[in-house]
DNA sequence: TATATAATTTAGCTATGCCTAAATTAATTT
DNA sequence: AAATTAATTTAGGCATAGCTAAATTATATA
């Protein structure tokens, strides 16, 4: 069995490989608020088990079986965040940190029987997909919101889980995954977005938006 | 916030000073699976943090803040238990072991939704009183099997929650909180029990019978 | 190309919580 | 009461996982 910090640092290095491509020491760090010097004790220690790459000064990647439970990990927090909200109730905002500390301890017998009770669920209430058993995770298609033009419309696939003060503003405009909206006006030098939810106007800021990814984009001149 | 070690030795200490009284360095290092010396070693930490009052040579006491803690790290166990055994179908004899992991991490929030969702239960599946929220426990007074003679009946009260093989073998005779029996006779030189379940006959050894509570006691000369 | 800056790694320290071995204290036996 | 045995504590070590400070390597700038 791995420790609680080294699965944190193979869940880490996947969630920074998915977006950013190259993951460095200083990047890993400062993603896990920990010193460089600390990575990089890690890193050797992964590496001595076969669960990363890593040269000098050049990065680390996961290898296969590293991949492997750093997926496993991510599949225990999603379906600990879906259960937590369907079955307890909790709030879409408060899941994410009691996920964060049961993704750890659960058995493979509680992992089964949540995803049993949910219906094997493909997508967290956030909108990240579950990793099945196997380790197989649908890929989103989603763009950014800041990639949205006048007039588009489109669906809410996906919001960034960690922030819970972001979650309770965008609960509060109802962005939830699948809620629809439309792009009244795009301000303009890097300005706000204004849309429309369900005919209620909404003003979103840049940094808001980053963190907000929809598919289903479609041109609509009006109303 | 303790660690999951100093967690763990208060209610070992609660645990033991509940049957026994007096609790030794000794009897707490075998408890815990842990050497006489690393338990000396605890004590000294969790008296620097007034949580255990101790001499040398003369045991360890809970003071009121490590009591109050120690029954809050059980309300979590048993409610977990509980909750694994109703809301999720576990077994009787696998709730404890994922609930010995769960209960270091829990929040107040969850706890509160699991007291919630069980409509405030004051047992846990193996029939132990769980703690309310103040840390007040509904203390049995169920007897030892053991205690026994021919002729009586009585309801299974509460049985011991650790060893999953036991509680499977008591499974198999339905022997569950709340099922009623019959003594139908106690063999002599400390020999085992045969009992009336509902019609079945059962033949229950002294060893078992120990991990088994009862009350309701009554004298029934025949069926 | 040489130097300055930034990133990374090494070295050595800290705390937790376990261990073994040795020393100490308490309890029992003769 | 002295000696043996048992229980407990102290002393010193190990692994994990963090830290700071110094050394090293890579990259950018002049």
């Amino acid at each position: 069995m791995l420790t609680q910090a080294a699965e944190d640092y193979l869940k880490s290095i996947y969630k920074l490989q998915e977006k950013g491509g190259k993951v460095s020491t200083g990047n890993l760090a400062e993603y896990l608020d920990v010193k460089p010097a600390s990575a990089t004790g890690m890193i050797k220690k992964l590496k001595s088990m076969n669960l990363v790459s890593h040269k000098k000064y050049q990065g680390v990647t996961l290898t296969d079986s590293g991949e492997a439970i750093a997926l496993e990990i991510i599949r225990h927090h999603r379906l600990l965040e879906l259960y937590l909200f369907k079955a307890l109730g909790m709030p879409w905002d408060g899941v994410h940190e009691e996920a964060e500390k049961l993704e750890h301890v659960i058995s493979e017998d509680m992992e089964e029987r949540m995803d049993a009770f949910l219906g094997y669920p493909t997508e967290d209430p956030h909108g990240s997909p579950i990793p099945d058993k196997n380790g197989v995770v649908l890929k989103a298609h989603s763009v950014p919101m800041t990639d949205l033009h006048n007039g588009q419309s489109c669906v809410v696939a996906e919001v960034s889980d960690s922030d819970s003060a972001l979650l309770r503003h965008l609960g509060s405009f109802n962005l939830y995954p699948g809620t629809a909206f439309r792009v009244i006006e795009v301000a303009p030098f890097e300005g706000p977005f204004t849309i429309d939810i369900a005919g209620q106007q909404a003003v979103i800021g840049r940094e808001v938006a980053k963190h907000i990814f929809v598919n289903n984009v479609v041109e609509t001149d009006n109303v």
